[in-house]
DNA sequence: ATTACTATAGTGCGAGTAA
DNA sequence: TTTACTCGCACTATAGTAA
């Protein structure tokens, strides 16, 4: 109704057969929204004004975004890079909670518990570009025995037809390697040995 | 999770986990939505495969669009016009109630009795073109008294500054003449008489 | 007219469990 | 392991009503 913009004259009776419930319901609505600091309201006498608070309209974004990735994002990229060893830092940061729940939820899998680190070809480390500027599935960073742990960003993607993710770190260094996580173990899953060379593909 | 493309893989006990309700409930939504043909279904021994309807699509579509209009439609046109007395046609076809619920909810406000007509200057016939090319808020078509009433797009607007809205037939003739609605009667409200020329602000 | 409290009716969730 | 039933409990919605 435009209360995104500014507030907006809604009475809680108008609210309330919009959006099909009663006028009490659609009170209350209103003031758990208020309580949750997603609406402002201005509250006169005879009239309330309300409006969407920032952190509201960010949520509303949050719920757009998911929209947008279900139905717009058709574009994919194919990625060829050579299976190497890592350091093993990877395992260490995505096996941790706070990363692990937000997998489940947003990648729908825990990831198994090793990450494939893939040296991307010279040719194609412009499409790394690409993706560091393409949205992606936000995973939120978090703390956790006094270290704090950055957002991430993650790509659905597949290897050899085998459904997994990529992850990068949101604020880094780039680099030419990216890293992989999936449900399954993928060397042994499709058989991969170091320096074996494989196509990623990436959906953005 | 892909179930807009096709089949997918899931226990009911993973998608509670990735909605966080029981089993049970992830259980009973997926058969409610089957019930409410959402979904279809793929029910083997031992795992499930689930797939959106088109129905569901739609419905799922049905939303995006209205998120849509909400973050990314900022896009106005001005169009300049004649008063004029129609045939008095519109006020039958816009109090049908089939009508006003959807006006309610869509538009959020019920209109007055009457709709204004507006004769469109040679010069801005092109722009209507335009929003017959945009989708704007569809309202559905209905049934009432043996008679059918055809879909209906709308597109929100303002006439010096009062809120409004403009109707039009989704499959009719082209024709010069714009009908507009509003909680007010534009007439009194601001003024307005036959011949007078006024802008209409469209929001796409 | 408003908004919103209280008490109650109604709906949804999940533990226990069967198939 | 699955899916999904029953049933008690908790949460949500609203009728009645006050301010």
């Amino acid at each position: 109704m435009g209360g995104i913009h500014d507030f907006v004259s809604v009475s809680s009776s108008e609210l309330g057969r919009i959006l099909s419930i009663s006028q009490q319901s659609a009170s209350k609505r209103i003031l758990e929204l208020l309580e949750l600091g997603l609406l402002t309201r201005d509250l006169g006498a005879r009239s309330q004004r309300i409006k969407i608070t920032r952190t509201g309209i960010d949520s509303l974004m949050k719920e757009y975004a998911d929209f947008k990735r279900i139905f717009e994002l058709k574009d994919q990229l194919a990625i060829r890079g050579t299976v190497t060893t890592g350091l093993g830092e990877g395992q260490y940061y995505v096996q941790q909670k706070g990363y692990l729940d937000q997998f489940e939820k947003k990648l729908w899998f825990l990831p198994y518990e090793g990450t494939l680190n893939l040296r991307i070809e010279s040719a194609d480390l412009v499409k790394l570009n690409i993706l560091e500027s393409s949205e992606g599935i936000l995973v939120d960073g978090f703390e956790s025995e006094g270290r704090s742990f950055g957002e991430v960003r993650c790509f659905s993607a597949k290897i050899r037809g085998v459904e997994c993710a990529v992850i990068m770190p949101v604020r880094s260094h780039h680099s030419n390697v990216l890293e992989v996580i999936s449900k399954h173990h993928l060397r042994s899953t499709i058989g991969l040995e170091d320096g074996d060379l494989v196509e990623l593909i990436v959906y953005l």
